[in-house]
DNA sequence: AAGCTCACCAACCGCTCTGTA
DNA sequence: GTACAGAGCGGTTGGTGAGCT
């Protein structure tokens, strides 16, 4: 109803974001900070939507964010959180360091949903599906009245019982909210350590600024870069050799996770890990967003990092 | 090899919430 | 109390790659 736009719309770029945006997003947040998001692409010299700026970065440059598969123990977090919180996908990121609520979402739409479905559990309600008629024992009754199968199969019991054990707790939100800090982050169980998170310290994998080679990248580029293809990351992102930034509000307000320790996830941005053995003096020719779950799963972690 | 289908996920859209004057 | 701007959120879309025929 004649709501303005959050942007003038005209002239602005859409669509996948090319290294050169991303070098001057991060080149403008680590010098300023996260200020107004709407005068930021003006500030930035970008041609986009200062929600379009803020949405890259909270969902792909931020430093923080862990990249990977979410492990088993965060599905199972998300779920217990979704069936606590329904669709609150950023509450459920909340407790999930280094996820993003757009991450989750779209985790939860294409796999989890799938999971739970499998094991005849309904992802919305987080409860034991229906059997379809033909599968379902003929109930004497038959009057017509829904019949709920609370019998779970055999292969679905186990899980099953988590989730209702999950929500056996009947935790409030309220009382979520303050619990959730203390309680969550433990284990499940023992299968899962923060062995399964990468723990990267900076020595091992911060890369010395060597001179751009020439090498053959196995990047197979699927983002819609510049026609130049095998631009270095050097090139592509040249904020690196600024980082005697003083701490500002953007670090003490929101970012505070960037001590000394925590430019491993901006190195790892920065920083290619393809050839373990070159890892030292990688040069990378794959741009920034290359940088997707798809080569960041947890196989390559374990390969390429440890 | 080509065409098709499906899965994945980055990005967009539009609504809601929040802070401020 | 109201209006407005900016930020945040959740649903949806569209591009791309992988797998299959």
């Amino acid at each position: 109803m004649g709501r303005q736009p959050c942007c003038d719309k005209v002239g602005l770029k859409k669509g996948p974001w090319t290294a050169e945006e991303d070098k001057k997003l991060i080149n403008f947040i680590l010098t300023n900070g996260q200020c107004c998001w709407r005068a930021l692409p003006k500030l930035a010299g970008l041609l986009r939507c200062g929600k379009s700026c803020r949405l890259r970065w909270t969902n792909y440059l931020r430093p923080d964010l862990k990249r990977g598969l979410l492990s088993e123990y965060e599905e199972n977090m998300v779920i217990d959180l979704h069936a606590k919180l329904g669709n609150r996908w950023s509450k459920i990121a909340s407790h999930l360091p280094g996820r993003t609520d757009n991450e989750i979402k779209n985790h939860w739409n294409t796999h989890i949903k799938k999971k739970l479905k499998k094991m005849g559990i309904d992802p919305l309600t987080h409860k034991p599906l229906p059997l379809p008629p033909a599968d379902r024992p003929r109930p004497p009754e038959e009057k017509g009245e829904p019949t709920i199968n609370h019998q779970p199969e055999p292969e679905h019991s186990s899980i099953l019982c988590d989730i209702s054990e999950i929500l056996d707790q009947n935790v409030k939100e309220s009382e979520l909210e303050t619990s959730m800090q203390s309680s969550l982050f433990e284990p499940i169980d023992n299968e899962f350590c923060t062995d399964e998170v990468p723990l990267v310290e900076p020595h091992e994998i911060l890369v010395p600024c060597a001179p751009p080679t020439t090498s053959s990248s196995s990047s197979s580029s699927s983002c819609s870069y510049g026609a130049g293809g095998s631009t270095s990351i050097h090139e592509q992102l040249q904020f690196l050799p600024t980082f005697d930034w003083q701490p500002c509000d953007l670090i003490a307000n929101n970012m505070d996770f960037w001590d000394d320790d925590d430019f491993t996830s901006l190195s790892f941005l920065i920083n290619d890990h393809h050839d373990d053995s070159d890892s030292r003096n990688a040069t990378v020719e794959t741009p920034l967003t290359q940088y997707s779950r798809t080569i960041l799963d947890e196989e390559c972690w374990k390969l390429e990092l440890l």
